[in-house]
DNA sequence: CAAAAACTTGACCATTTGATAAAAAATGAC
DNA sequence: GTCATTTTTTATCAAATGGTCAAGTTTTTG
């Protein structure tokens, strides 16, 4: 009789691939508008309909369910920026990589949400991937608009900035949507959000 | 003998002047990192040297102090949108409001954290001043971005998100800071960013 | 300088919260 | 269907946390 499923690094059953998933999805609403502090277990358990006792079993505490529920994210978050190529028209490939930026942060703005607020805190877990791994998939980015622009297809920008830049627009739609709606009394959708980013930023580094 | 000094609205004394300070002060940091369930009244006392009672003594409890933190976080936060004169030249106009508020977010990047924070938890305290006042200014603004746009001086974009992605790549460097250096490797200062910022966004904007 | 007011401290309290242990219930293999 | 395994519940804890109270100390004021 296992303790908890965590004991047991070995294939999982129906059951517990199921309610682990509950879980995450669970957990990441609340860490992500409660912060890792705010956010309780209890809390967590209410949402998925489970007592905190029966969510412990599948978890065997709450630093576990979050460095979960964080390592899913940053996963998803990664994805459509390795997809950006050196080969591809750079107008296009910001692009479309904006577009999916976009349409993530509409689809699941709690995920952007829970990265934030890792960073918020100093981003005690990640701090080390920020440094090593992300440091070098942005400098290879980085490598690959500054090629654009020496072939006279980008206007020079620095291009971590450019970057930053993008990063910074496309995740405003998901972090702070209760005020965009506020603001604008309605909420924009994803074709009008990429439009205006698109327009303006591409604008912004199209050469003279 | 009074309880406390939220008990009596009157003049506040020396000792008064000065604690309050030194407590929003610390409040102010650590509301922003931990968010308002994370923090918690003993870090903040110890943060500025003071013991959980005796700053029970000056707030009666956390919520006020959050409160008053938010207050002033507000304030400085509008000042320079609302600074945006129709008669100014638009890059001259937008061009400093951006400057002042990447000055801003560089010296006082507790303050946009705190407010990123707030809006995150879904802006309990705050949705009802979005809604209404933030939206007026906002409505007022777009109304000159529009001007500007009608009498041929800046391209056609949507006014609202061009407010936003100013508001987004500004505080993008306040907000995410650590992984700006991480990523970076540096911290790029209040010029650096100014620079990338109007550059691109100016740009962006600029009629044809 | 003495009384009054303002300030600080330490002991205390009720809840909340992360976590454990063991019993009970449900599920699955044969 | 029965037995072993997995899942869920119930009971419980210790620590953390928001907050109170009354007594002590310092500062201000007449």
């Amino acid at each position: 009789m296992p303790r908890s499923v965590a004991e047991k690094p070995e294939k999982l059953s129906r059951i517990q691939t199921a309610n682990r998933a509950l879980i995450t999805e669970a957990a990441l609403e609340v860490f992500a508008t409660e912060g890792y502090r705010g956010a309780t277990i209890e809390r967590i358990a209410e949402r998925c309909g489970m007592s905190k006792t029966n969510l412990l079993y599948y978890f065997p505490n709450k630093d576990e369910i979050y460095r979960t529920v964080l390592a899913q994210t940053l996963e998803g978050w990664l994805d459509p920026f390795i997809e950006i190529s050196p080969d591809a028209d750079p107008e296009e490939a910001l692009g479309n990589y904006i577009a999916e930026k976009v349409a993530l942060s509409l689809d699941r703005p709690e995920a952007s949400r829970l990265f934030a607020n890792e960073i918020h805190r100093g981003a005690p877990l990640i701090h080390d991937f920020l440094k090593t791994e992300l440091k070098d998939l942005v400098d290879e980015k980085a490598a690959v608009i500054r090629q654009w622009i020496d072939s006279g297809k980008l206007a020079p920008v620095d291009p971590y900035h450019l970057i930053f830049m993008i990063w910074a627009t496309t995740q405003h739609y998901a972090d702070f949507a209760v005020q965009v709606e506020a603001v604008m009394g309605r909420a924009p959708d994803t074709d009008e959000i990429t439009q205006a980013i698109t327009g303006m930023i591409l604008k912004g580094a199209r050469p003279a």
